[in-house]
DNA sequence: GCCAACGTTGGC
DNA sequence: GCCAACGTTGGC
């Protein structure tokens, strides 16, 4: 099957684009979703080979700040089993896991970020699930289309 | 910091 | 199974 399109949401504050780019394989665990719309997604849907866009949320520019690729596809999210993590999760166990994480690779860091306001702006994005009303999903699909346009528009604006 | 929208929890 | 209360997300 063809690659698949997705967005993750990361607050920069916690983990940001160039946390990414300073990791020594630029790769990371995705873990902490804690949604099961994204969970599902995460166990089900997201293959590897899969394109990401990488979004800043909860921050005074919120964008999409970079491209990704999911290197390692769903497995159980072991930092819900730390009872000393932030991510712990008593109801999550090992020979039953109730959430789970893939592993992305950055692809590239965007020379200017795609800012919330200029995809609004954009009529053939209005359909993105993250622009509709009251989305909160950290991890969602986008289509080729969106992801190409906004590909585009990071491009359009470096020219 | 505010607050709308959404998800989860738990009493009944 | 309903739904009020609560907690969280995330743009502004």
């Amino acid at each position: 099957m063809a690659n698949q399109y997705w967005l993750m949401k990361t607050e920069p504050t916690t983990y940001s684009i160039d946390d990414l780019a300073n990791e020594k394989k630029k790769t990371t665990t995705w873990e902490g979703v804690r949604n099961y719309q994204a969970r599902n997604l995460l166990r089900d849907e997201i293959k590897k080979g899969d394109r990401v866009l990488f979004y800043h949320s909860a921050c005074k520019e919120p964008a999409v700040v970079g491209l990704a690729t999911v290197s390692k596809e769903g497995y159980p999210d072991s930092f819900a089993f730390d009872s000393s993590h932030k991510y712990f999760d008593v109801k999550s166990k090992r020979e039953k896991p109730t959430w789970y994480m893939v592993d992305i690779k950055l692809d590239k860091k965007f020379r200017e970020p795609v800012t919330l306001t200029e995809l609004r702006a954009q009529k053939s994005l209005k359909e993105m699930v993250l622009l509709q009303k009251g989305s909160r999903l950290s991890v969602q699909p986008v289509k080729k289309t969106e992801f190409d346009k906004i590909v585009k528009l990071a491009e359009q604006k470096v020219s």
